[in-house]
DNA sequence: AAGTCGGGGCC
DNA sequence: GGCCCAGACTT
C-alpha cells in the first residue's frame, strides 16, 4: 500500500486538531512538561485506560515526585504502588531505568525518541511519547487509538498487528508532524480515537472527519482496523497453602515465574519448585486431602486459572520454594504487592484471620 | 511473527 | 464469552 497524499494527511491532521480544540480533555499530567513525569504517565498508561490508570499516576507520582526519589527506592515499594495494575514488568523495567539514569545518565533523560527508546520498557510508542510531548520532537506515536483511527480514516486493510502495517502507520504519522505541531496532534488524535472514533459502534454521524473517512464512504467502519485471529487462552490449575498461625499469615516471593515476578503468594502445593513449575504445564495435579477454604478461576492475558485455597495445619517448613517463607502479619499484609485473586481471597478471610488471633490471645 | 506479560470495562 | 485498552520484551 502506498502513502496517501500530502493534502489528504494535512486535512486529516487539520480536521483532528480543530475537533481536540473543541473537546479538551483535561488529565492530570498535562499539567507537567518534564520528562520525567510524562515518562511515568506513559508507562502506566501501556494498555491501561486512562480512567484506570488516572489514580495510580496520582499515587506514585505523590509518592515518588522526582527521579532521584523513585531511584533510591526499592523494587518492592515501588511494586506496592502498581499493586493491581497488571504487566509488573513495566514497574521492574520503570525502577531499572530511572536507576541508570540517575546513576549513569546524571539524571538526564536521553531527548531524542532514538536516544528514549534504548532504555528499558521505553519502546517506539513510549519514546515518541516523551520526545514529542517533553522536547517537541516531530514524531508521531502509535498507539491502539492511532491505529484505530487511521485505519478507518485512510482504508488501512493490512493487519494492525504486523510490524510492516506499525511501519506503515509510523510513517504516516511523522509525515502528519512535518505540517503540525507534534505534540498537539498526538494528543489529539489519541482523544479522538478514545472518545469519537472508538472500537465498538461509533457515533459516526456527528463525526467531523466522515465526509472525508474512506471507511465510512465504503461502509467499513465496523469491519476496520483488521486483525489477525486470537490465540486462546491456556488452563493452569494451581493449589495454593494457607497457613495461619497466631493471626499470621505465610508468604512466599514469587521468583520462579514470569507472571507475577517479585510478588508475594501463598506456598504453592504439590511442588518445590514453586509457582513456576505449575505454569509451564498444564495437567491438573491431584485434589490434596485438606480443607478446601475456596476456589478462583481467574482470566490473565494469555492463561485461564484456576485457582484453589487449602488451608494447611503445619508450619511451612518444606515449602523451600525458590524463595523464603514469611509469616506476615495480616495487618501488614497491606505493604506487600500480592496479585489481585490473592489479595481478594485474603479480604474474604481477613475476618477469620482476626477471631483465630483473638482467639489465641 | 508469535508468544508472554494483568486487570478492568464493555457488550 | 470476546474484545480492547496512550505496548514492550523475548524467542
Amino acid at each position: 500500500m502506498e502513502q496517501p497524499a500530502q493534502e489528504q494527511i494535512v486535512r486529516f491532521g487539520k480536521l483532528l486538531l480543530n475537533w481536540y480544540t473543541e473537546n479538551p480533555r483535561p488529565m492530570p499530567w498535562k499539567n507537567f512538561s518534564d520528562p520525567y513525569t510524562i515518562w511515568i504517565a506513559e508507562i502506566i498508561l501501556q494498555q491501561t485506560r486512562v480512567e484506570q490508570g488516572t489514580p495510580y499516576f496520582e499515587r506514585f507520582i505523590h509518592r515518588f515526585p522526582d527521579l532521584q526519589s523513585l531511584a533510591t527506592a526499592s523494587i518492592d515499594d515501588v511494586l506496592v504502588l502498581w499493586e493491581g495494575l497488571g504487566y509488573y514488568s513495566r514497574a521492574r523495567n520503570l525502577h531499572e531505568t530511572a536507576r541508570y539514569v540517575f546513576l549513569e545518565l546524571g539524571g538526564e533523560f536521553p531527548d531524542t525518541a532514538a536516544g528514549l527508546q534504548k532504555l528499558k520498557g521505553i519502546g517506539p510508542y513510549t519514546s515518541a511519547a516523551i520526545a514529542s510531548f517533553a522536547y517537541g520532537e516531530s514524531i508521531g506515536v502509535v498507539d491502539g487509538n492511532v491505529k484505530r483511527v487511521t485505519s478507518r480514516y485512510f482504508n488501512i486493510e493490512q493487519d494492525i498487528t504486523s510490524s510492516r502495517t506499525s511501519k506503515f502507520i509510523q510513517d504516516l504519522v511523522n509525515r502528519i508532524v512535518q505540517e503540525i505541531p507534534s505534540a498537539e496532534f498526538n494528543q489529539a488524535i489519541m482523544n479522538f480515537g478514545a472518545m469519537m472514533c472508538v472500537p465498538r459502534q461509533p457515533d459516526c454521524a456527528s463525526c467531523p472527519a466522515r465526509s472525508t473517512c474512506r471507511a465510512y464512504q465504503l461502509k467499513k467502519v465496523d469491519d476496520l482496523p483488521y486483525k489477525s485471529g486470537t490465540t486462546i487462552k491456556k488452563k493452569r490449575w494451581i493449589n495454593f497453602g494457607v497457613y495461619v498461625n497466631q493471626g499470621r499469615v505465610a508468604m512466599i516471593q514469587n521468583k520462579s515465574s514470569n507472571i507475577w515476578k517479585n510478588l508475594f503468594i501463598f506456598p504453592v502445593i504439590g511442588s518445590e519448585k514453586g509457582l513456576g513449575s505449575f505454569l509451564e504445564s498444564s495437567k491438573k495435579s491431584k485434589a490434596p486431602d485438606l480443607p478446601l477454604l475456596g476456589k478462583m478461576n481467574w482470566e490473565l492475558s494469555h492463561r485461564k486459572l484456576h485457582l484453589q485455597f487449602y488451608l494447611v495445619d503445619q508450619p511451612p517448613t518444606d515449602w523451600e520454594q525458590n524463595g523464603k517463607i514469611m509469616m506476615v502479619e495480616s495487618k501488614n499484609l497491606e505493604n506487600f504487592a500480592i496479585p489481585r485473586p490473592l489479595r481478594l481471597f485474603l479480604n474474604k478471610i481477613s475476618y477469620n484471620l482476626s477471631i483465630k488471633k483473638s482467639d489465641d490471645q
